[in-house]
DNA sequence: CAAATACTTCGGTCAAGACCGTAGTGTTTC
DNA sequence: GAAACACTACGGTCTTGACCGAAGTATTTG
């Protein structure tokens, strides 16, 4: 009746740590089947099995099956909030060991956050765009000046498309960075812009983003920043997933048993 | 390292029911003690503290200790955000039975949710607002129009308290109606000269509002929307905590044993 | 100081559920 | 049709942690 317990349930279903890699590999929009799901979460095939029955019953996740395999995806961009928002709030949880993350590194610079990019790089364009009042933006609501528009216009973004059903543009707060960046309409007119232009790459199997060549000179033209990632930042994703097939040797060898 | 495990603990914070209802009591930013967070969650003082131990140390709930006592409050607006966020997706959630809520009537009518009005009157206001281009309103940003700041000035509702830090106009998904009210600066401006006005009263221990007969006039005035609620509505909520005062007793015959 | 209040710590019980091995069912490939 | 593949169902083990009774530490009241 009271509103705790349903709460409750759907948190404690984010709350198992393999259930939570799921999602979270799920983040970026993408759609994986059972098998890719059970590798990231480091559980054997049947237990993962089990999870993505409960996310798929509790409505977290959507399920396409084609042939033999099932795809799943976030059942809607409300759970990918939601999961934005956990992060921020473990982010910003215990304030004693607030150390910003060794390792994925390339994560911290950029990456795609559901439709748009997030990371170092993201905010460095959004502070940028309202520095040069192209965008107002204030905690959560965000909008385009007339200046704004044109800018766009001349680099060849295309708003139009956006306009109706979706946001237009809101602010998202980066758990990496700590700051907002650009989400909304706009946000994904941008990630589209970068990755049509061969700004950014995806990586492999992560929603990391790498920033090209290219990228580094059109970010610093466009923008006025650094798109180059320090240089001590190395860090090497999870293993293989060769190809999209999953052996069951390197299931076996990802699986730490027991947790 | 990779970021589910860090979300999954706050989730399983979040997810045992004992820990939901407690951090839903404290949805609408009040502060209260152990105590009486022991006796919302159904649990006896020894578990209601542990609970809150772990909850303050991962950075959910801010305490403050006076005199014998320990007030506790949500550490942030990000805390309420996700709580938010998980009930929109626990309503969403199981598609089958998504009945609407047997009881709780009147807090489907109106009530607080975390510093503004949420709720069928609260989406009606919402509703009205837009509907006069008052406010121009997409998925997740909103702004005044001129007009809208007339209405506000006329009105006596002063906005401009607010404008600095704190985000100015939100819309805020409701999840008993599934479809957004005001929340930002704007919702809580609206919010504070109801209650000063006396157009809605709180529920005791609660965050329900109650229209008063004043307020079912003047939003029939103002916004042209019908305050009151319908007539079947009727819901005791839970047992009294007199007076602040929570006797062993009382404790006693709330709590239903082993869950 | 004694009694009452507010909260915490400790210890032991118990249920929930995460996990995997084994053994299935559907689907595709050869 | 046989073999490989993707996924699911069942059964048993084992860890985690929620729970409360009893006892202990601060703080206020009389």
């Amino acid at each position: 009746m009271d509103t705790g317990p349903k709460i409750a349930q759907v948190a404690a279903l984010i709350g198992d740590p393999a259930r939570a890699n799921m999602l979270s590999a799920l983040m970026d929009g993408r759609t994986l089947t059972a098998s890719e799901l059970a590798y990231v979460s480091g559980v054997a095939p049947q237990t993962a099995s089990g999870h993505l029955a409960k996310l798929s019953d509790a409505g977290l996740l959507a399920l396409a099956k084609q042939g033999r395999r099932r795809y799943f995806r976030l059942a809607s961009p409300h759970v990918a909030r939601v999961l934005e928002g956990l992060m921020v709030v473990a982010q910003e949880g215990p304030a004693r060991q607030r150390n910003l993350w060794r390792g994925g590194e390339t994560l911290r610079h950029a990456r795609t956050c559901y439709d748009h990019m997030a990371g170092r790089i993201a905010v460095a364009i959004a502070d940028r765009l309202v520095q040069q009042s192209f965008i107002l933006l204030d905690e959560d609501g965000g909008q385009l000046t007339d200046a704004g528009r044109s800018f766009f216009d001349e680099l060849g973004v295309d708003l139009r498309l956006a306009s109706k059903r979706r946001v237009f543009c809101r602010p998202c707060l980066d758990w990496s960075e700590r700051r907002p960046h650009l989400a909304g309409a706009v946000g994904a007119a941008i990630l589209d812009h970068a990755l049509e232009h061969d700004w950014v790459e995806h990586v492999r199997d992560s929603r990391a983003l790498v920033v090209t060549p290219v990228g580094v000179r059109e970010l610093a033209t466009t923008f006025g920043i650094e798109g180059a990632p320090p240089m001590d930042g190395h860090d090497r994703r999870v293993g293989s997933l060769s190809g999209g097939r999953v052996s069951a040797i390197a299931v076996e060898s990802a699986s730490p048993g027991r947790r």
